[in-house]
DNA sequence: GATTTTACGTCAACCATGTTGACATATATC
DNA sequence: GATATATGTCAACATGGTTGACGTAAAATC
C-alpha cells in the first residue's frame, strides 16, 4: 500500500510524486505536534518551550548560540521562553568556564520531567509509526528527511545524532 | 550511512531512535518552509496563504468546510488570509448548486502562478531528496509520515493521493 | 410549515511567537 | 588598546493562531 503508482513513469508523475511528498509532510508535521501542545497549554507553555527544552535536554550544556543556530529564531524570541524557563525553574544557565561569556543551558530535574512528559505522546506515534512501517521504511524516512536539510547543516545534524 | 546503529539493540535504543526520528522531522520542516517564507513575503502574503493555495489548488472546488477540516485552523483564521486571496483576485468563490451555502474555492490564472511560483524551490527540494535517497526509501518516507498521521484522517489522505 | 441545523461571514479582543532596531555589558581576541 | 563576540534587554510591530458573539441564507428534520 501507499504504492500509489510512484515508479510508473517518473517523467510524467514526477511533480504530483513531489506534491504528495510535500502534502504528507505537512499532515504528519500538524498531528505529530498537536499532541504535545495541548500538554504544553495546561502548563502555560507553547510549542517553543518545548523546542527549547527538547534540544536541551537532547544537549545538555548547548550555548544560547548554538540553540539559537538550531532553531533559526532571533534571540530576542528565544529570550522570551527561555527567560520564562529559567524563572520557573525548568533551565538553569551556567556561565561557561573557558569562554566565561558563554551561558551552558541545563534542564532542572523539573524541566527533564516536563520533557518527557510534553514529548511523550510524540514519542509514542513515532514509535507506532516505525512498529508499522518496519525497519527498513524507517531507513528511507531518516534518508529522505536528511537529505531535505539545507546541505549546511546536514553534516552537523548527522555527527549530533552519531554521537550517541 | 545514516544508518547509527538503529536496529543493534531495539530494546534499549529505543528511546533514543525515536528522539532521532523526531528531530530530523523538525529539522526537515524547518528548511522545507523556509525557502517559499522568501518569496510569499515579497508578494506580502505568508505561510498561512500558502497553505491555503496548495490545498486549493490541489482540490480545486473544496468547499470551506473542507479546506478547514485539513488545515486545521478556526474559520475566522481562514477568512483573514482567504479575504485577502480573493480580494487580490488569486482565488474565486464558486456558491455550491447542489448545496448553495457552501463556497467552492478555485485558483484564477494567477492564483496558479502564484502557487507554482511559491513552491517551486520547495518541489526542487523533495526532488533533489527524492533523487539521493532512491526510489526504496521515497517509500519508506511516505510510509512512516502516513503512519503519523491521525488515524481518523489516513484513509481520507490516502484517497486524496490514489485519486490522481 | 415551523424548527433546527449547517455553511459561511464578520466584528472584536486577545495571545503566542516571530521580526527589526537600538543599546549595554562583559569577555575574548587581535 | 581596539575590536569582535556572547549575551541580555527594551520597545514596537507583524503574522497567524484563538475565543466569543452575532447574522444570514439554505438545507434538513420534525
Amino acid at each position: 500500500m501507499v504504492d500509489v503508482k510512484s515508479t510508473v513513469n517518473p517523467l510524467f508523475l514526477r511533480d504530483e510524486e513531489l506534491r504528495q511528498g510535500i502534502e504528507l509532510l505537512f499532515y504528519a508535521y500538524r498531528d505529530f505536534t498537536s499532541d504535545p501542545d495541548k500538554i504544553l497549554d495546561d502548563h502555560g507553555f507553547g510549542r517553543a518551550h518545548h523546542r527549547a527544552i527538547h534540544f536541551i535536554n537532547r544537549n545538555p550544556g548547548i550555548t544560547v548560540q548554538e540553540l539559537l543556530a538550531i532553531l533559526r529564531i532571533t534571540k530576542q524570541s528565544l529570550s522570551r521562553v527561555l527567560g520564562q524557563l529559567v524563572r520557573e525553574g525548568y533551565v538553569i544557565q551556567q556561565r561557561g568556564t573557558r569562554d566565561r561569556r558563554q551561558r551552558h543551558l541545563h534542564l532542572t530535574e523539573r524541566g527533564v520531567e516536563l520533557e518527557r512528559l510534553v514529548s511523550a505522546p510524540q514519542r509514542e506515534r513515532v514509535a507506532r509509526a516505525y512498529r508499522e512501517a518496519g525497519a527498513e521504511a524507517v531507513e528511507g524516512y531518516r534518508k529522505v528527511l536528511l537529505g531535505l536539510v539545507n546541505d549546511a547543516d546536514r553534516a552537523a545534524i548527522v555527527r549530533s545524532i552519531r554521537r550517541r
